[in-house]
DNA sequence: ATATTTTTCACCCAAATTGGGGACGATAAA
DNA sequence: TTTATCGTCCCCAATTTGGGTGAAAAATAT
């Protein structure tokens, strides 16, 4: 059976360059092409797709929010978007509202054929420089950390236990040393952190993933 | 000019076939294919590859330590891990190490093929089960918030303000309200929260995103 | 228009945290 | 051997925080 698929792009030539590609497939079939995503919810519901294809400029609502609607109501129906955007904000902003695939415009033909086989068989099509954005961002949330403030591996026990909440008396048990102790390797944190409170040490630990 | 391609993998059956699919296609050049990842940096040194394709499960060094050591050493050479393996745990691991793509071995050879090139035009290959793992990670990190601990938008204003390391006193400057008030919010703040410390309020709003 | 929630403020008390000092032994580096 | 760093500990005084209780004005909801 055909893979249907809907359009949203208020671009007239690239709903007719779509539809003229298609209809020589009969892998696909343009079930419907929109010029702007505000009745998506009821276009989708009546025409029941396989998968959507999604622009982000179109008048009224913009494809970044009409995603993050349709993919509440349908959680299950890939969307792909399908746009000339590549800066990061656009780009993460609609694969986080559950775009499945991010396809450029500048793409082949042939390309965006694969795009939508290649999502309807549970992948997550990217245009190369897409996917790359994507694995940049993975691998910087897992880089160790920018700046080194050369905590000592004591003073990260210590750091460790006042982000979980602990008071000092509790961190002196805990480590099973005196509360003097405690408070004279917090003191040295501070320092080396910049921060002058328990709150900021916290907040600087877990925002620069320290430790 | 033909794309230098090295190979480290333990398996005679993969390295002969990707030999023979390589000699056929002059797009690429099969320069070296290794048992072991344990020499990587020396042969890589040596041969000056374009790509490293990159099996795991390999006697010494296993592929994702390889990875990250090639990763270290030559940032800007593309690695592609080439395995059976497609759990979470490796691949994330072998991403974050470095690796800019990841193809599974049931992958068609044509594909593999594929992914050779993407990667050299500046793209992230994966296998469709790959891409959409590493999409469901980018989508889990930005969900809002699993649970709703109901915060007032009052409330808010003021653990924004203790989240950045605020003292009750600077926060009532801030909002132009007295210290009582603050101290009131924040009983309030910790009621709903279920913690006791601003230290714990900080830690559980930054870990789970809430505001 | 009445009920509920939100925001505001107050007082008491005990505990925790801070800021500034200084000190001692062990270990490692120069 | 001398110098530096690390981990340990102590004192004092001032400030901040947490828990309990109560309550009035303002904003929202029903």
């Amino acid at each position: 059976m055909a893979i249907r698929i809907i359009l949203f792009d208020d671009n007239k030539h690239i709903r007719e360059s779509l539809s003229l590609l298609l209809v020589t497939d009969p892998r696909f079939e343009l079930i419907g092409a929109y010029t702007d995503a505000n009745d998506a919810e009821r276009i989708i519901t009546t025409f029941n797709p396989s998968v959507v294809l999604m622009d982000i400029d179109m008048p009224g609502k913009n494809g970044i929010d009409a995603v993050s609607d349709i993919h509440k109501v349908f959680p299950q129906l890939p969307i792909i978007m399908l746009t000339v955007f590549e800066d990061e904000d656009r780009v993460f902003k609609s694969l986080r509202n559950g775009a499945l695939g991010y396809v450029l415009k500048s793409t082949a033909p042939e390309k965006l054929l694969d795009a939508i086989t290649e999502v309807m068989q549970g992948g997550a099509p990217m245009s190369p420089s897409i996917a790359r954005k994507v694995m940049s961002h993975l691998q910087a949330e897992a880089s160790p950390a920018k700046v080194d403030y050369a905590l000592t591996q004591r003073e990260k026990d210590v750091l460790a236990l006042l982000v979980e909440g602990n008071s000092y008396k509790m961190i002196a048990d805990k480590l099973e040393i005196g509360f003097e102790t405690v408070r004279s390797h917090i003191k040295k944190i501070y320092d080396k952190l910049h921060v002058q409170t328990m709150t900021e040490a916290v907040s600087k630990t877990l925002r620069e993933k320290l430790l």
